[in-house]
DNA sequence: ATTTCTGCAAAAGGTTTGCAAAGCG
DNA sequence: CGCTTTGCAAACCTTTTGCAGAAAT
């Protein structure tokens, strides 16, 4: 954890503690939707007292000071990742749950287009591609055969 | 329920049964993303014994058939909705979670172009909005003058 | 008649909360 | 020091499951 997260929590009105440290270096680390007990785990290992429900409000907290995103990709839980990251959108195979990341060009002003016209203020765009990836669609085929 | 989606359950090997219509009925009604619960109340109404966990497995019948999609709107419990409904796209207002529809004309060629680059093929696309509603952005505005 | 489906109650996730002790500013 | 945050255990809420009886084909 560097100045500029430390600057973001101040901002905020949150401390900082070893936890939220441990915590958020663990999102960083982990590329990209790592779900509450995925990040527990990981941060487990360097202070092994961490809680479950600490790893839980910490994601909150870094989540209102604007730090991660909360994905809803389909599963049961949530999934988190880090809010500065390029801007990118998921596939998520129906067959295998597998998630891909991809990019797509987003029209800035198609976007300010739709606020505008349906009146609302943007902050937060998801695309959610569902569907079988490559393998489970071979497996899929060879089943037909 | 008409012949239609009677047709519909068969073809996907499922028997035909009042609490089934009458959830198929309930969220035909309901006019967009209604969750478990409220699906369950409603249907409720015309038949007092049913119940919530028939509701679930319904539910699930009803997605394995193709008749209804489910949304993850980023609240804790999904949603649901009429698979046969025009194509949209829902805004959420992260301050009071009301959820508006919208229609987007995505470009049918720039999915296949997406697909086919990485590899999957396309099922489902989920393009939800998240930010401040109308309503939510004047009282936000008061708040800071 | 056979097989699927339902209702009930209990279990199983994931997430939140109350409280006393510990830690940050 | 005062107030926030943590760890633990228990609670909570949505969703799933086992089973015996009921309904569909």
């Amino acid at each position: 954890m560097d100045e500029s997260d430390k600057k973001m929590l101040r901002r905020a009105g949150k401390r900082i503690t070893s936890q939220r440290m441990l915590v958020l270096e663990a999102i960083r680390e982990g590329g990209g939707h790592l779900d509450a007990d995925e990040i527990y785990r990981r941060a487990k290992l360097q202070a092994p007292r961490l809680s479950l429900s600490t790893v839980y409000r910490t994601i909150n907290t870094l989540k209102e000071a604007g730090m991660i995103e909360e994905l809803h990709l389909g599963e049961e839980h949530h999934h988190y990742e880090l809010r500065d990251a390029k801007v990118h959108h998921h596939f998520v195979c129906q067959n295998c749950g597998r998630v891909v990341e991809f990019e797509w060009p987003f029209s800035e002003q198609l976007l300010r287009d739709l606020g505008e016209k349906y009146d609302f203020e943007l902050t937060e765009i998801h695309l959610d591609l569902v569907g079988y990836c490559a393998e489970c669609r071979r497996k899929k085929t060879n089943r037909n055969a």
